[in-house]
DNA sequence: CCCGTCACGGTTGAT
DNA sequence: GAATCAACCGTGACG
C-alpha cells in the first residue's frame, strides 16, 4: 500500500527511526562511514546517528571489505549458473570424453576459466545437465538451435552480487559507470584495535581529505542512482536528495537534554563531531531514517510539522520507487 | 564499556 | 496474480 506506508517506521532504543526490513538511507550510511573516517568510534556514531551499533558495525565492516556503502541486493533469485555457455562447454567436454565424471567437468570449467568459484555449478547441477540436456548427444544440435533459455544472460561469468563485490585496489562499478578511484576504497586492514581509525586502516586523514572523498562518492552515487536504478538496490530512500538527510539530522543529545528510551551512555562523546553540517537545527526530533528528501526543511519547522512532512515525503518516495512515478 | 555476532521479524524481487 | 523461496535489511541481546 503505497498510499499508507509505515509513516514513521519504528523507533529504536536510541530514538532513531528505522523501517524494519529496509536498508538505512544512503545518506545515513555515508555519514556513518564519514564519521568513522574522521576517527569517531562506532559506539559514538551509533549514538550520534541513532543507529544500532550492530548496524554501524555491519556497515563499516562491509565498507572495509567492499569499499561500498551500498546495501546488498534485496530480493530476487541468484542468477542461474547453468547458463547456455556453461551447458555448451559441458556438452563439449562430454563429447570429447563420454566417460568424464561430473566432478571432472566441474574442475575443467574452473580450470578453463568458463566459470569462477562464484558461479561454478555444483556436481549435482552438472549431473542434472548431463542427464536432462545432454543425455542424448544425438539431439544436441536440436538443443543448440531451439532450446535456449527464455532470457539468456548476456554473460556467462558474472558473479552473483558483483555490483557490491569490489576488489581491494579498485572499486568495481556497474557497466558504463566511472570507476571509483582507488583511494575511495579502503584497504583490507582489520587491526585488533577497536579504534575506528585503526579499523578503517587510516592512520591520519584530514577533514578536507574526507570531504573530498565524500564528494566524489556522492557524485558517483548520484550518477549511479540516476543512471542505473535497475542494477542497484532500489532503496526507497535513495534519491540524490537523500544526501542532505544525514547532514541535517540533529545530533544525539544525552539524556540531560532529552528524554530518551535509551539511557546510560556517556554524553562526553557527542562533542566529537563538529562542523557546520552537524550543528543542531532545532530541538530534538526523531532521526528521519525513513525519509530521503530534504528533511533539513522539515527539521527547521517544528516537530509536528516535520513528522507530517516526513510522512508525506516518505509516501512520495515509496511511490517513486514502486514505479508510480517516473524518476525525475 | 565497546565490539562482533547472531536470532529475529520484516521486506523485496525472481521464479 | 498468488505463492514460494532465498536473498537482504536493522534491531536488540548476548558474550
Amino acid at each position: 500500500m503505497w498510499f499508507n506506508p509505515p509513516a514513521f517506521g519504528e523507533v529504536n532504543q536510541l530514538g532513531g527511526v528505522f523501517v524494519n526490513g529496509r536498508p538505512l538511507p544512503n545518506a545515513i550510511r555515508l555519514r556513518i562511514v564519514e564519521l568513522a573516517q574522521l576517527g569517531i568510534r562506532p559506539c559514538d556514531i551509533s549514538r550520534q546517528l541513532r543507529v544500532s551499533h550492530g548496524c554501524v558495525s555491519k556497515i563499516l565492516a562491509r565498507y572495509n571489505e567492499t569499499g561500498s556503502i551500498l546495501p546488498g541486493a534485496i530480493g530476487g533469485s541468484k542468477p542461474r549458473v547453468t547458463t547456455p555457455t556453461v551447458v555448451k562447454h559441458i556438452r563439449t567436454y562430454k563429447q570429447r570424453d563420454p566417460g568424464i565424471f561430473a566432478w571432472e567437468i566441474r574442475d575443467r570449467l574452473l580450470a578453463d576459466g568458463v566459470c569462477d568459484k562464484f558461479n561454478l555449478p555444483s556436481v549435482s547441477s552438472i549431473s542434472r545437465i548431463l542427464r536432462n540436456k545432454i543425455g542424448n548427444l544425438s539431439q544436441q544440435s536440436q538443443y543448440e538451435s531451439g532450446k535456449q533459455a527464455p532470457h539468456p544472460p548476456p554473460q556467462a561469468t558474472i558473479p552473483y552480487n558483483h555490483l557490491y563485490s569490489y576488489p581491494t585496489s579498485k572499486v568495481q562499478t556497474p557497466p558504463g559507470m566511472p570507476t571509483i578511484p582507488g583511494h575511495m576504497a579502503m584497504h583490507r586492514i582489520w587491526p585488533s584495535s577497536h579504534s575506528v581509525t585503526d579499523i578503517l586502516g587510516i592512520r591520519s586523514i584530514t577533514e578536507q581529505q574526507s570531504k573530498h572523498a565524500l564528494n566524489e562518492l556522492i557524485s558517483l552515487q548520484r550518477a549511479v542512482n540516476g543512471i542505473d536504478k535497475q542494477h542497484l538496490q532500489p532503496n526507497t530512500e535513495y534519491t540524490a536528495n537523500s544526501y542532505a538527510t544525514a547532514l541535517s539530522i540533529p545530533p544525539y543529545h544525552p539524556p540531560t537534554t532529552r528524554v530518551s528510551p535509551c539511557t546510560g551512555y556517556s554524553a562526553t562523546t557527542s562533542a566529537c563531531v563538529t562542523g557546520p553540517t552537524w550543528r543542531p537545527v532545532s530541538g530534538s526530533a526523531p532521526s528521519p531514517h525513513n525519509c530521503d528528501v530534504d528533511t533539513s526543511r522539515a527539521f527547521r519547522s517544528g516537530t509536528a510539522d516535520s513528522i507530517h512532512y516526513i510522512s508525506s515525503l516518505s509516501s512520495f518516495c515509496q511511490a517513486l520507487t514502486s514505479g508510480k512515478f517516473a524518476v525525475l
